[in-house]
DNA sequence: TCTGGGGTCCTAGGACCC
DNA sequence: TCTGGGGTCCTAGGACCC
């Protein structure tokens, strides 16, 4: 059996952990640069306040009600998000984290009393971490889902529901659109309500082999799973990734070349970084500039770059970006976004050596390392192209403190 | 004025090879 | 007039996820 354990409106719940006084109150919380709404609390959702819209269409409505609005805070909800992780590896024999707040558990055995356990497990994240969850379980992971859905919007399972067998849930599938399945989407929808599909049940019950025909291996796969054949099986000690994106938009639009030197610079840094800390290297990087794709003449161009042999010196990576950033700049252009990414990511073991170019160092790597060591300590070494701030920084007007994450804003309990 | 970021997988089509 | 077939690899774009 699979069960999914999933955080009700993650980033909202994260955001009341510290501040009881929202507990029972609307609370939403914006994407980078408080662009849309990207969590609302089950308050904020009864006052239909519609999911991923921009704030700034929403700022009355949200005023009115007087909703609490928070900028993203991820260093606050990467370090809840790991504690509850931890909770939950305790709590099952096998796990695959999947997303930042949610994770499949797996037994090969059937616990005996799953709703019991789904309960226990839910008050425990509770009493400990205090963010509410969900459960759901079932034969397969696409029935979790399922499960878990169940589980957030009836009120009757308080907050667990466990599928043994489809055929006793046909009257309930049957009443849920074919969207709520996982990885049915939006485009897919639109072609399932086209032959007349709209229900999970309707889907379910189609035939597999000649669903791939007409769609794809995907919609073949997802429906066997909704019939309890298992295709998607736990994924425990993920691959490193094949690329790293860091990518911004813009706190307002830029011209300045100045600034875009600066804001490419801070991306490949950070892109430096988390390739290094997978481990790999990399000959060829991206850096791509865009202007808002609401403009009337988009502007956007990227360009591939090839390091001269591969790399993970922040030095190096920075220096190429700027090479690359160099054939995609025009004069004039308002900026909203720029990214770097590198790709054809390899492992830094093992890697084929070229007799005839130079190699990364084993000095640079030292260097490196003592980098990446000093800012684990929180110490700010940088380089002086890097700047943290400038016109190009995101805006994040309305974040909450780093309760867990920055010795200066560690609540102080009052006697 | 203001519209997120970071991933993966699949497919179709082109280039190239024998 | 008539111009193969099958395989691989790569890339771009689409779709999906949270």
């Amino acid at each position: 059996m699979y069960i999914l354990a999933d955080c009700n409106s993650f980033y909202a719940s994260c955001e009341q952990v510290f501040r009881p006084d929202l507990r029972g109150k609307p609370v939403v919380v914006l994407s980078n640069n408080d662009g849309c709404i990207v969590a609302r609390s089950p308050e904020a959702k009864r006052l239909n306040i519609p999911d991923l819209e921009p704030y700034f269409k929403l700022r009355t409505l949200l005023e009115r009600h007087k909703v609490a609005v928070f900028s993203s805070n991820y260093a606050l909800y990467a370090e809840l998000s790991s504690r509850i992780m931890d909770m939950l590896r305790e709590a099952a024999e096998r796990i695959e984290v999947y997303s930042i707040d949610e994770a499949f558990l797996y037994f090969s055995d059937t616990v005996s009393n799953l709703p019991a356990y789904g309960q226990q497990l839910k008050a425990d994240i509770w009493q400990q971490i205090r963010i509410p969850i969900s459960v759901g379980a079932a034969p397969t992971k696409t029935l979790a889902k399922l499960a878990n859905h169940i589980a957030k919007t009836s009120t009757k399972c308080r907050g667990v529901c466990v599928i043994y067998a489809v055929q006793d849930w046909h009257a309930v599938f049957k009443k849920m659109p074919v969207n709520t399945v996982w990885g049915i989407g939006r485009a897919q929808t639109k072609k399932l309500q086209q032959v007349h599909i709209h229900s999970v049940y309707d889907l379910m019950k189609t035939n597999p082999k000649q669903m791939r025909r007409r769609f794809n291996v995907c919609v073949e796969r997802t429906i066997r799973e909704l019939n309890g054949m298992p295709c998607f099986g736990l994924d425990e000690h993920p691959e490193p990734r094949k690329q790293i994106i860091c990518s911004r938009s813009f706190g307002r639009r830029i011209t300045k070349r100045s600034s875009l030197t600066q804001a490419v610079s801070a991306y490949a840094t950070r892109a430096a970084e988390k390739l290094r800390a997978q481990k790999g290297l990399i000959k060829t990087l991206v850096v791509f500039v865009e202007s808002s794709r609401f403009d009337a003449n988009p502007y956007r161009r990227s360009y591939v770059m090839h390091c001269p042999y591969p790399t993970n010196d922040t030095r190096v990576i920075s220096e190429y970006a700027q090479r690359a950033l160099h054939y995609v700049f025009l004069e004039g252009v308002h900026y909203a976004k720029a990214g770097v990414m590198l790709v054809d990511i390899m492992p830094d073991k093992g890697v084929q050596q070229d007799l005839f170019v130079q190699q990364q160092s084993l000095r640079d790597e030292q260097l490196m390392t003592m980098l990446d060591t000093a800012k684990t300590r929180g110490l700010p070494l940088g380089f002086a192209r890097q700047l943290p701030v400038g016109d190009w920084a995101m805006r994040r007007d309305l974040k909450s403190p780093d309760y867990l994450t920055r010795w200066s804003d560690i609540p102080v309990v009052k006697a």
